[in-house]
DNA sequence: TTGAAAGCGCTACCAT
DNA sequence: ATGGTAGCGCTTTCAA
């Protein structure tokens, strides 16, 4: 059996009242005693149970976050941004994976309450009502992460969509491109889509004589890029620029176009949304909207151990910058 | 305050003993107790607290993965493993990422071993010896992964890597390649970097004629196989394929044959070792080797499941079966 | 089938 | 400054 505070207490021949004074230095401990009772605690190798702690103290020290899948790269980028602030204040990570099951995140929620978790980040891709209810039950500190939903419900970190789409168009623009075809994801209520599309279309029509060349693929991935950009090649042979609401889909974009022997960036732009990892090492390197994945982990993180801490917390939805990543998916027209 | 089970034992005028029994099916109860005693649960939300079970059973249903960095695509790949049959026993993970740093590898083993994590997953990229005597101390259920080093001291999930290059290399030379450069990137004692040359130059021995072209690269980065392309390029213009014992090497080796206008796989072909994610994403598509990182995290926390169930164990090494992913970076010698 | 009570390892309060 | 002890929420004997 593994030591516990008692041996150590029985073999330094102190009380585990003593014992815990110098475990946790929170009263005044003779500097002889202290000694004696350290050395036997190196000696046995004693280590504190933190179950039996938790117990008593309320405090896990845990945070539980729920994720669709790590093996998308923002999704690693905000976790990492999780975890490394949440360990700055000695809280540890239970990880738990969706995989895009809905029920599986009420699921979840339930797991990570009941194991005494001091608070919850989700991170969907989807809408979910449920959750509403559940998390109101738990009353423990959540943040809500969406890149794809707008949600006022929930305490959240984003950044300007619409500013963002809005200043690449006019970034493509600038380059000399005239007819910019956009690339949404879909048309679903509450969907960021929505609003990424407003500041592409703010941006046209803020130019005169410049149009509107909206596309819609099936979906957000990289085969979907390479489908869409079958039809807008096939479509409309004016098109300079190709920007897409997700960096997914200018891969698949960019995989067309490579495989169709059209030169990026001589002979077509192409701009995306997020910078996921993949962003800048396919080539040519996309230009793209640099969400802050790592900083929205971050502050969501640094958000929940304010509230676990009772300090005063922001509002509900904190926006972060973003940054247009300029490289070489993207030229002026000459 | 959260319901405990003697609220609920109060509610439904019965003994905690008894909520304990329903909650866990342990002994039998009468059917109108039981019902009553369901109800109340329900109606109060109730939730047994898993620390105080914990504390009791000595199962905390939590295992402690410890990785270098989850940026990393083959990282995410072995967690997603690691976690999903995790998650069919019932399962929690406990993250933690090192970056590198080889004390901290030794602290989370520490931090996870007081909270009570009933077995550990430790992904390194680095030899640390320390881990020794830590493991020894806490006798629980361990695995060690590392893809970079071959180690004999744990319990572990690996390939046959020199039967993995001594096909990739076969393959190279069934299509006609003649002048196969090998990228190694390290020549450190115990590195895996060796035994991966050994089937090389196994496969190269075997056909007459054919000459070892053996480069170092700096290091294992996608930087470090741009550098050295341009080495290989500058210094033999005989060789018409590489072959790199990583496939972040690789990807390197395919920027830099991209920005200098080499055509892949007219021109060149290029192989790797790996496939992560990147390698099936980038134009053209690596051809390289398999290895199974979801297999082997699946499998990792697989024993580790069993050695805490008491079940009979494997042997300490387990071999997985790799794959040649044959994709358009390689191509026939006409 | 049910309940009472001990005890898991620890903290925190109350004495001394 | 130190020790005794209640109690955190639960499981698990032991009796009844």
């Amino acid at each position: 059996m593994t030591a516990t505070i008692k041996d150590v207490a029985k073999m330094a021949g102190v009380s585990i009242s003593t014992v815990s004074r110098v475990i946790n230095n929170s009263k005044p401990v003779s500097p002889e005693i202290r000694q004696k009772v350290l050395e036997v605690i190196n000696e046995i190798g004693y280590k504190p149970n933190e179950v039996a702690r938790t117990l008593v103290t309320k405090k896990s020290f845990l945070i539980g976050v729920i994720v669709t899948d790590l093996g998308d790269t923002y999704i690693a980028q905000l976790v990492r941004g999780i975890e490394e602030v949440g360990k700055m204040y000695d809280y540890d990570i239970l990880l738990c994976s969706t995989y895009g099951d809905k029920a599986a995140e009420i699921k979840y929620m339930q797991i990570l309450s009941r194991k005494q978790a001091e608070g919850i980040i989700l991170i969907s891709d989807s809408l979910n009502k449920e959750i509403d209810n559940q998390i109101k039950d738990f009353k423990m500190p959540f943040v809500y992460l969406n890149r794809y939903f707008s949600n006022e419900d929930f305490p959240t970190v984003t950044i300007d969509s619409l500013e963002a789409t809005y200043e690449m168009t006019n970034y493509l623009i600038s380059l000399g491109h005239e007819n910019i075809a956009y690339v949404s994801s879909s048309e679903e209520e509450n969907s960021l889509e929505m609003i990424k599309l407003e500041g592409y279309k703010k941006a046209i029509s803020e130019n005169e004589g410049y149009e509107e060349k909206i596309y819609y693929a099936k979906g957000r991935n990289i085969d979907d890029g390479y489908e869409i950009c079958k039809d807008i090649i096939s479509s409309n042979d004016e098109i300079t620029a190709i920007f897409c609401s997700h960096d997914e889909l200018s891969i698949g974009v960019l995989s067309y176009l490579h495989d169709n022997n059209i030169k990026v960036p001589d002979q077509m732009s192409v701009a995306g949304y997020g910078d996921i990892k993949t962003a800048s090492i396919f080539r040519p390197r996309l230009t793209t909207i640099k969400e802050p994945f790592y900083d929205i982990g971050a502050v969501a993180i640094r958000r929940i151990i304010k509230e676990i801490k009772k300090e005063k917390v922001d509002k509900d939805t904190i926006i972060l910058p973003f940054q247009i990543q300029k490289r070489e998916s993207c030229a002026k027209i000459l």
